[in-house]
DNA sequence: CTGAAAGCGCTTACAG
DNA sequence: CTGAAAGCGCTTACAG
């Protein structure tokens, strides 16, 4: 991005050297393929093809930028990025964003709406064309008020009313679990259910009591919990301090699960054989723990490239629908199967 | 930051506003305090900040980066920010980088030459100011290219010889570690030593032999792998069959000791009893663990936040030296300790 | 204390 | 087919 002598490559210097104005470098080397009109005589585009490539011009994005209105730049918020769900899903959307020449930044919002309001305002001071929200609230009416002032995001992995998202199916995912556990003859079951304003909570569990008052199995015990592995923990312990405790947990997240599997260990029962216990998400550690994970797979990958992809279609200005991702189960020891 | 006739809110509307040029404005917006000089009377400057504040006025970051050539972005690279090592770095440095007003970008590479190239190119393009590597090799050129390139950059995590890093005390927390095993009297012992391209394997490796062969308690066993779980297990598998098996296994990472936890249960063995297993992060999973995990503590949000700061001394042009930080050894119960 | 000018690199509608 | 101009928003050295 240095040219021989020493200054910037700019379109500027590859005009000087061709004897050309930059106006006609700039047609040339935006020029869209084959869209009928040329932007130059085939020589001269050769020419400066040519040069550009090898003095490896990169065009400035600031005077890109100033001129067009447009950064090429996605915000991407997230409750954590240490969280490995959040991260795989971010990995999806940054594969994706790269494909088609944007670049995204994120910013962790510690599912603190003082916080989130802070960093969006931040992404938007660096001009982002858009944003991806990955801690919608059910409970908060700032998405409403950043769509009012026409701001233009999706949601992932957790949905909100009103506003387009890619997300698991939840609520598939949630009747899955109980399928399992039911199969397998657990009618005293629990449910680690996470947080109640996040939709992936809501609607892990929902699913799952759905399942079983359907199957006139009754009603399994539900708890609150924050997402990680000591909130897990916490809430098995309470589970199994009961006068009636659990023959099956179903933590809806599996940092929660492994937590219940501690606290499993803790009472002197063995997963898989003493009690049933799976979780949610089937992240990479779900296979490869001392007793491996049952747990319910989600293609995070694919679902940050969903919504990528869902956002760039949006800023083209068309509608958009939401999208539901179906989950699966994966059955290993910690049930008793696999 | 849009004004009450729907435009942006620009210094030149602020300045049409108030009657001003927009030089003025600029001055006023941009002063840093007390430097004697004063960029208009106190009054002026008074109305312009009121109403830039009340305008929620921010300045547009193409403008002003195509004017000044700095852009106030950060590349940060790692071989994958699902990794929650990188992760957790990760967020130290971008807390860092938000407290200056910097905003950082960041890219996956896989640990590969190619992508890592690819992506340092695309970040270059993005005229960020300068690049953190939490990727760097002790095999590879390329950063002695970027060097002699001009390009600004600090390591992270990995060191390399010649360039700046904040990195743990790799060789300290491999003796540390060493000095927990051969303290509870385990003279067969075997190291899953992770890949030898890192220095953070190779350096906590070198470490714990060293530490061995000074108490005269022979030569452990050293094994490589991949840095991950599934690494960690097949590694352990191996120790495991050796006709004279190990009685402690040290893993350079907390995920290939979880695998390693694994591959004994798989023998039978339980860890902190019947052999001792011990990691390296103390990522926050491992004390939630059903055997909670020994292993050795590095500062890790600390480490990303000092090499942020590292690495804007270094573009202030200050002459920068590498900085490592202490670990601490955590003992719990599956090395039969805590 | 404040204004005016120049120019960073780019794209785009227009002229010839 | 190619050139010339305008202007996006900003900062900075200079003039008055």
């Amino acid at each position: 991005m240095v040219d021989r002598k020493g200054g910037p490559v700019t379109l500027r210097s590859i005009a000087d050297q061709l004897g050309l104005h930059v106006s006609t470098v700039s047609r040339v080397l935006n020029g869209r393929d084959g869209d009928g009109v040329r932007a130059a005589s085939g020589d001269t585009a050769t020419r400066i093809r040519r040069l550009a490539a090898e003095l490896g011009y990169r065009p400035d994005p600031h005077g890109r930028g100033l001129r067009t209105g447009r950064s090429e730049l996605v915000g991407v918020l997230v409750p954590r990025l240490s969280d490995l769900v959040l991260a795989m899903i971010y990995e999806g959307i940054d594969e994706a964003a790269g494909e088609l020449g944007l670049t995204t930044i994120t910013a962790n919002t510690l599912d603190d709406e003082q916080v989130r309001r802070q960093r969006t305002r931040m992404l938007l001071a660096r001009r982002v064309d858009g944003l991806i929200f990955g801690d919608a609230r059910l409970d908060s009416g700032f998405l409403d008020e950043l769509a009012a002032d026409g701001v233009r995001f999706v949601l992932v992995n957790r949905r909100a009313d009103g506003h387009p998202s890619v997300t698991p199916d939840d609520r598939l995912g949630g009747r899955l679990a109980a399928e399992h556990l039911l199969g397998l003859g657990h009618t005293r079951v629990a449910v680690i259910g996470g947080e109640p304003f996040a939709s992936t909570a809501v609607d892990r569990t929902a699913g799952f009591v759905e399942y079983y008052r359907e199957h006139g199995a009754g009603d399994p015990v539900v708890l609150r919990s924050p997402f990680d592995t000591a909130g897990g923990r916490a809430a098995a312990e309470q589970a199994l301090r009961r006068p009636d405790p659990p023959t099956a947990i179903f933590a809806v997240n599996d940092f929660a699960a492994i937590g219940a599997l501690g606290a499993a260990r803790d009472h002197g029962l063995q997963a898989g054989a003493d009690i049933a216990i799976m979780g949610y998400n089937d992240t990479p550690l779900a296979a490869e723990l001392p007793i491996p994970l049952t747990s319910v797979a989600v293609p995070m990958h694919e679902i940050g490239r969903r919504a990528l992809e869902l956002l760039t279609r949006s800023l083209a200005g068309e509608e958009v629908r939401s999208q539901r991702l179906a989950p699966t189960l994966v059955a290993r020891a910690s049930t008793g199967a696999g």
